[in-house]
DNA sequence: CACTTGACCTGTCCGC
DNA sequence: TGCGGACAGGTCAAGT
């Protein structure tokens, strides 16, 4: 799915939804989706508060009162979707939600509050996981340890985005900028639309960007995965936010999934190419490579 | 170490 | 209509 901006689009969302309500229970048919012990469920999270829903890098933590937390990645596919008690599905509903009635046949995990309402994690793929874990061990979770900068933080500086790339000189940009322990969050939508933006081609090597192109990455980075916030995410398959609603920005993505359309700064056709095994679309007169 | 590739899953789309 | 293969917002564990 889910990149940063899609992720931090869920962060605000349950922010509103669910702090303060009270969990009731948890229930799963996938383990692998849901790898927690029965005791750890009974003792953490049956009778638990929601206190706080933080984000880092592209995984969710949802703080409870119980000095636990449920750590959530959406990997691919996956989505936490708030249903209220009375809120009402099919007819109706709001033509911009991909979400009918849940659970449905993705819902992997359910939680359920005390005024009725629920939290459903649906992941078509299987790949995304909601873990119960001690809130103050999550720093120390080898994922959570070797993530990079969050690349909208107010003091991370074109300088440091720069200086994380010399441990993956010798590899193309593209599968640099997508390492999670370079820099944090970014995936294949804003890798694509980023590199457009800087005028990078994705193949090249990251030995032979320039400090001035270096800056450009960052800029054009932060400008699109904050527009891609205001937007509310892309929804190019399955994403949703934690209402059901896709996000737009993928009306206003310049190069990703616009293969054979013209580049909205030179008109030239848009290309999609393989790069670091993912899907890559770039305008090849403004990425020369 | 750093780099590349395949594997994990389910669903959809495209060509025969 | 069916069937095979490629592909999909991500990350690991293996290879080299």
């Amino acid at each position: 799915m889910p990149e940063l901006p899609e992720v931090e689009t869920v962060r605000r969302g349950l922010l509103k939804l669910i702090i303060g309500k009270t969990i009731t229970g948890a229930s799963s048919d996938t383990p692998k989706s849901f790898p927690n012990t029965k005791s750890d469920v009974k003792n953490f999270l049956v009778g638990a508060n929601i206190i706080d829903v933080r984000r880092r890098a592209k995984v969710l933590m949802i703080d409870l009162s119980t000095e636990y937390s449920l750590v959530i990645h959406l990997k691919m596919t996956g989505q936490l979707v708030f249903v209220g008690k009375d809120t009402r599905f099919g007819a109706g509903h709001p033509n911009d939600s991909l979400v009918n009635a849940l659970p449905d046949k993705s819902t992997r995990v359910t939680i359920e509050f005390t005024d009725g309402s629920q939290l459903f994690f649906n992941d078509q793929r299987k790949f995304g996981w909601v873990m119960l874990l001690p809130t103050l061990e999550i720093p120390d979770l080898a994922f959570m340890k070797k993530v990079g900068p969050e690349p909208l933080e107010a003091d991370f500086t074109a300088e440091q985005f720069a200086d994380r790339f010399k441990r993956r000189a010798k590899t193309n940009i593209k599968a640099a900028i997508l390492d999670q322990s370079v820099v944090a969050g970014v995936g294949n939508i804003y890798a694509d639309e980023a590199l457009w933006g800087a005028k990078i081609n994705p193949q090249r090597l990251v030995a032979t960007i320039t400090p001035a192109e270096f800056e450009a990455l960052y800029t054009d980075l932060r400008e699109v995965m904050n527009l891609s916030i205001k937007k509310g995410g892309s929804s190019n398959h399955t994403y949703v936010n934690a209402e059901g609603k896709r996000g737009s920005y993928m009306d206003f993505a310049r190069v990703f999934r616009r293969e054979g359309l013209p580049c909205p700064r030179c008109g030239t056709t848009i290309e999609k190419l393989r790069v670091a095994g993912r899907g890559t679309h770039i305008c090849p007169y403004c990425q020369v490579l």
